[in-house]
RNA sequence: GCCGCUGUAGCUCAGCAGGUCAGAGCAUCCGGCUGUUAACCGGACGGUCAUCGGUUCGAAUCCGAUCAGCGGCGCCA
């Protein structure tokens, strides 16, 4: 295929500014169509790059009869670049168009095979095409703050970024949500098939690596064989997680509420346009304030039975639980000294055995659940013991234990899923919208 | 693991007390139109009704199995 002479990078301008009205003279803008309507003698092309859409009008008379004629012929989809200039008119949508004077066409699409027509079976299998749209490349853009967000904030509190491997042996949840990987030729030679399983958390390779770089955090896929269909599980999420030497769990929580006031402040500065292509009311956003309201586990559940649940001690939140503490909130809400039963790498709590010195996040609206965290079981005899009490083999943590016979101290960490906080921020109804190829239980193609 | 739902043209769907039931809109293609706003007007193309089996004189329609997908629960981030 023969394609058209490029004008240099720097010789095209970004649509939003086009359409913000900083252009004088003729422009070039480059792109996709978007939309296109045509008549024997103007054809109203709308073209969208990275930045916006703006609508070009190619008449017959301004350009030659072979880009007028491609002007009409071009599908959905086709990318062009467009010389022409800018002009103000009510009657484009945005107010501005650019009244072409050239129209190259660099590659023709084919019938594009999403039209206004769309469920979701289709626009998830046609993923790889449906990232173009409007939707959401604003959500990836919201996502793209809250990661950078992340790493800002952690970074200048002098955390070190770290990684973990993916591939292990051992579980720090529960060993029914793991993924196997299997060695297919060794399967062949020696039946020893299983090589690992997927991480579920970085956690406990992060406890090893705080003994030398004390703050750590890392930002990182991670994987759960949950057979969980609903708007908030994915099979690979990322996980973004921390770990601090000497930290207790109430400074780790006023740690965090810093880092998710942080990441809410950055996309407030930065996303406004994409959180109203999006629909959300922005003012939700802004109505989040520091510090969130704190209260124990003991506290919800008589908060929940007195608004007409039958929960006991020891029993969890499921979704209906959580939705009903969290709709009418405006900011997020910790829930602390959960039962000791949640995770045995959790510290129970000295002056209330039954109860771990632990907390979790929830985000308001419903969104329930973002963040796991608390004080870890530090003394190494305890730790033995907690992975006992928990039905597990205390053999199968030969390196993790180890790590608490040489020096060890108090800590404390957490794992935030990004995902779920990019999902309430950007006020989406299924976690699948703010990712861009979601990975769940029935699918992982494309 | 459990509950529910869906599968008919490229897309979205209608048709399902079994018998003019192979349909519509959009998309695509052809023609028309100098201001359209996912335009409008005329025409054309397009389907082994998910697959396999059963009931029946007759199945898109009823029954069973299988496959694929979607929503939710439990659990979690």
């Amino acid at each position: 295929m023969a394609y058209p002479e490029f004008p240099n990078h720097d010789d095209f301008t970004a649509i939003s500014k086009v359409l913000a009205g900083e252009c004088e003279g003729e422009v070039t803008v480059r792109g996709w169509i978007y939309r296109t309507r045509s008549s024997g003698k103007l054809a109203f092309i709308v073209i969208r790059d990275s930045t916006g859409s703006i609508q070009s009008t190619v008449s017959k008379k301004n350009v030659t009869e072979s880009s007028f004629d491609d002007a009409r012929k071009a599908l959905i989809e086709s990318s062009v670049i467009v010389k022409g200039t800018p002009a103000k008119d009510d009657r484009a949508p945005g107010g501005w168009e650019i009244r072409a004077s050239d129209f190259k066409v660099v590659h023709f699409a084919e019938t594009f095979p999403i039209t206004k027509d769309q469920s979701d079976e289709h626009l998830l299998n046609n993923r790889h095409l449906w990232l173009r749209s409007q939707s959401m490349v604003a959500s990836l853009k919201i996502r793209s703050t809250v990661f950078k967000a992340f790493r800002d904030y952690w970074t200048e509190n002098e955390f070190t970024e770290i990684q973990s491997p993916s591939f292990t042996t051992s579980a720090c949840e529960g060993g029914s949500t793991l993924f196997n990987v299997y060695y297919d030729d060794e399967k062949e030679k020696t039946g020893q098939k299983f090589y690992a399983h997927l991480s579920q958390s970085w956690q406990l390779y992060a406890e090893a690596t705080m003994f030398g770089l004390e703050n750590i955090f890392t930002l990182a896929p991670s994987f759960r064989a949950e057979k969980s269909r609903t708007r908030r599980h994915l099979t690979e999420f990322w996980h973004a997680e921390v770990e601090s030497a000497w930290m207790h769990n109430h400074q780790m929580m006023e740690l965090e509420e810093g880092m998710i006031m942080h990441i809410i402040e950055s996309v407030l500065s930065f996303n406004r346009k994409e959180l109203e292509i999006l629909g959300r009311d922005i003012s939700v956003l802004e109505n989040i304030k520091a510090p969130f309201e704190r209260v124990t586990y003991e506290e919800v559940l008589d908060k929940l039975n007195s608004m007409g649940f039958d929960l006991s001690w020891g029993d969890d939140f499921g979704y209906k639980e959580e939705k009903a503490l969290t709709q009418d909130l405006t900011s997020p809400m910790y829930i602390t000294n959960f039962p000791r039963e949640k995770g045995f790498y959790h510290r129970p709590d000295p002056n209330d055995p039954k109860s771990l010195v632990c907390h979790d996040l929830l985000a308001p609206e419903g969104y329930g659940e973002i963040i796991g965290g608390g004080e870890r079981v530090w003394s190494p005899d305890e730790l033995t013991d907690r992975i006992r009490e928990e039905g597990l083999e205390p053999e199968s943590y030969g390196w993790y234990l180890d790590i608490r016979k040489f020096g060890s101290v108090p800590h404390s960490g957490f794992g935030l899923g990004i995902d779920r906080t990019v999902s309430w921020i950007c006020g989406s109804d299924h976690i699948k919208h703010v990712i861009p190829f979601p990975r769940t239980m029935r699918r992982t193609t494309p």
